[in-house]
DNA sequence: TTCCTATTTCTGGTATGATGGAAGTATGAG
DNA sequence: CTCATACTTCCATCATACCAGAAATAGGAA
């Protein structure tokens, strides 16, 4: 019964989520990476910090849903969550957008390709 | 010289203040009111919080150039910040487009009318 | 000047968040 | 079963963030 999520407080949190370094690089490599994901193990790698860290900081990405994990086998597979980045987007360009006109709508769709 | 800010490092602190209930309903008030802005003692009549606590809310948001300030007389006008705001959309944009195929271009434009 | 309003800064308390070592759990191999 | 690997949870520490009353600053009016 959640719905689309227009409420404030979910947007904030998914912000916050974002609201760190190593949470947008680890975002940033499931972008990468996707839609296969990454394994914890390779994104420790890259990110250089410990299992544990990383480990809290999924966890929280997780918890606003802007990645998801599937078990296969020893593996735990990440991946980003195109829903709730879809979801995040919209709502920015929406306030930018609808609410005033601070963003033009031609600008953004230039930019991929 | 700081240039158009492609570093995660910058972007990580945008979205962390965007990161509170508190300051995302600003960010919305002030983008409702653009471009002409709007007065601490309004915003804070609409938030119905202190004014000291504002004060470092809307502090914060200055930091990251969210919001911009500009006095007339007595008052102090905030106003959203269109190109940091653009910046951050384009970001965000890039990422899931570019990076990968999480977001399909057409989907964001048919929000705005 | 004095007074009033608008807003910030000061100060302190409390809470939330980030970090990481150590221990625990889960899965598969042999 | 034992063992090894993958990853998480437990636990503690430290830093940062949020909050808000009180005091200070800025500007305009009289």
């Amino acid at each position: 019964m959640e719905g689309p999520a227009t409420d404030p407080v979910r947007y904030a949190a998914m912000f916050a989520a974002l609201g760190t370094e190593s949470r947008l690089r680890i975002v940033r490599l499931l972008l990468a990476a996707h839609p296969g994901g990454l394994i914890v193990s390779d994104i420790q790698t890259e990110m250089g910090i410990p299992a544990s860290t990383l480990s809290h900081h999924l966890d929280k990405l997780r918890q606003q849903e802007l990645v998801a994990v599937e078990r296969k086998g020893t593996f735990l597979w990440y991946r980003a969550n195109a829903v709730r980045l879809q979801e995040l987007l919209d709502f920015l360009y929406a306030e930018c957008c609808t609410r005033s006109s601070v963003v033009e709508p031609t600008a953004l769709v230039q930019i991929c390709k």
